[in-house]
DNA sequence: ATGACTGCAAAGAATTTGCAGCAGA
DNA sequence: TCTGCTGCAAATTCTTTGCAGTCAT
């Protein structure tokens, strides 16, 4: 469990505790190379999954993600789905949404690029855009 | 109820039978000068509350909008919310989101341009692009 | 010790479904 | 008449909440 200081660190300075569920949901999601998607459902079943001793419970699982998403250690992603994803790559980025099979695919950032906002209504102000690209198979 | 003849004519040109409830939902959407952006709930209350004697079920409500949808008379809109968001304007547009109030404003379509949108993954084509401007109060 | 966190089960919100009866063609 | 539609209620799905017991500090 050496390799996890970096993860209690991440936990602590977010303001969490790092408790064994903590660690183990943030060791699945962030001691992994290539960004990943998923929704709580997919947390559930890929981590239960592993043990079969000990279940971390639904309600752990969307406290902890809504917990790293404040901390700003995930991104939650819209998708024509009406469920929530999440990224766990929280620069700024887009996405495509392929609704065959409810996949989430990242965008390079640099490859898009949107002009002309337009400005936010009086006493608005921007926060930030989400860009969909909404895919499906080829027609055959 | 001369007025109705156009939007009965919609109806079946989507293959709908123009039916009490529907000619009902569909005037009440489509005969309007501005879109409008509405969930079902919002419906619900804003088409039952007119009639006290024969209220249309959340059902119908829910079957009608697919319906519309499904027949490119409605265009279902992504927000933050994880609710349903459908919009009377079908053109290509996109819309600014306020979380604070959860309300929808359409944006003129020609005043956004997305440049170096990539390709869609071996197999796939784009569908469509979903584009929201979450916006905020301007922080005081 | 104390405050935060977990797990469970129940509640809640949005949406879908099954089916009997009704209504448009 | 016949098929599609409506309305109701129950069921589903996703998410949140309350609270007693547990764990981190």
């Amino acid at each position: 469990m050496k390799e996890n200081l970096k993860i209690i660190d991440k936990l602590r300075s977010s303001g969490l505790r790092p408790t064994k569920q903590r660690v183990q949901i943030a060791d699945f999601l962030f001691n992994r190379e290539k960004t990943f998607h998923f929704t709580v459902e997919d947390l559930d079943n890929l981590i239960n999954s592993k043990n079969d001793k000990e279940k971390i419970s639904l309600a752990t699982f969307y406290n902890t993600v809504h917990a790293f998403t404040k901390a700003g250690q995930l991104k939650e992603i819209l998708t024509k789905n009406n469920k929530s994803y999440f990224d766990t790559h929280t620069g700024p980025h887009n996405h495509f949404f392929d609704q065959e099979d409810n996949k989430l695919t990242d965008i390079n950032s640099k490859e898009i690029q949107i002009k002309n906002i337009p400005n936010a209504p009086k006493g608005k102000s921007i926060k930030d855009v989400d860009i969909i690209i909404n895919i499906k198979n080829d027609s055959q």
